[in-house]
DNA sequence: ATCTATTCCTGGCTGC
DNA sequence: TGCAGCCAGGAATAGA
């Protein structure tokens, strides 16, 4: 499931493949994912030239000369570099210069062509890896739900999902079920540096392969070996020697450690 | 206005 | 061994 280490991990890997190339022509097979007509876009599309690949959150935005290409990977999306279309490629670019394929088996994911760039791409709040404790604290006033539902929430910060929400909480003690008001400026600051400590680490591992997640060379995550909690219910926490719990929070599964974490 | 529940998808796992 | 049934979850959408 890419979140934030995983797609810029994607990114990194892809982006100096795709700067200043053009777009020759592209095969387009998802209505689920492209949202669009595949023929309009398959046009707009080609002969376009790349000039940025950037990152926001969970998002991958390729700026083009003619507008912008939105590509979301959801839970099983993958960017891959010079590979051969297969039985889940739902988008593959013919370049100057080489090929991009867009696999994804259950199509959560998207790729999408703007002429101008849509509201969705604006409205997520600040990237997770590059928030100022000062916003974090500030942000998080104005949410009164459970603090794992509030860091899922891409509105508040983006690129947080299930895995490094459980994470970081464990990281900064703090109890998945805290209502957000009642956490203290002193923990929330903890909080907020924790995240962005299991972020660049996990950024430096190439991300958490957890099931099918690799980068755009096919190359796996080392970052799970390093989860502490995250899908580790029954198995001793490695702080207190007690058992991880699982519960279902925000519809999540949510991993913690009851002593360790209070609310 | 907020928060919660549902929906979309399919491979992989569990249990009979 | 086969297969039904459930599970994983990002985020839009609908409902409370």
């Amino acid at each position: 499931m890419p979140e934030l280490p995983e797609v810029e991990t994607v990114v990194r890997s892809i982006r100096h493949h795709l700067l200043g190339r053009r777009i020759i022509n592209v095969a387009l097979s998802s209505h689920r994912v492209t949202r669009g007509d595949h023929t309009l876009t398959a046009q707009a599309l080609s002969g376009a030239t790349i000039q940025h690949v950037r990152r926001q959150g969970k998002q991958i935005l390729i700026d083009l000369d003619n507008g912008l290409l939105y590509i979301h990977l959801g839970m099983t999306g993958k960017l891959l570099w010079n590979a051969e279309p297969g039985k889940y490629t739902r988008a593959f670019f013919h370049l100057d210069e080489g090929q991009l394929a867009y696999d994804d088996t259950r199509m959560f994911g998207r790729v999408e062509y703007f002429t101008v760039p849509p509201i969705l791409v604006s409205r997520v709040g600040p990237d997770a890896l590059t928030v100022s404790a000062p916003d974090f604290y500030a942000r998080l006033q104005k949410y009164r739900g459970a603090i794992k539902a509030v860091l899922l929430n891409q509105t508040f910060i983006s690129g947080v999902g299930n895995i490094y929400a459980d994470e970081a909480l464990f990281a900064a003690g703090i109890h998945p079920k805290t209502a957000a008001p009642r956490i203290s400026k002193a923990r929330a600051l903890r909080l907020h540096t924790h995240l962005l400590e299991i972020l660049k680490l996990s950024i430096e591992s190439k991300g958490s392969s957890i099931s099918d997640y690799v980068d755009s060379a096919g190359q796996r995550g080392s970052f799970q070996l390093l989860h502490n909690v995250y899908g580790k219910k029954d198995e001793q926490c490695p702080r207190c020697s007690g058992l991880i719990r699982r519960i279902v929070l925000a519809q999540r599964g949510t991993h913690y450690c009851p002593r360790c974490q209070r609310v």
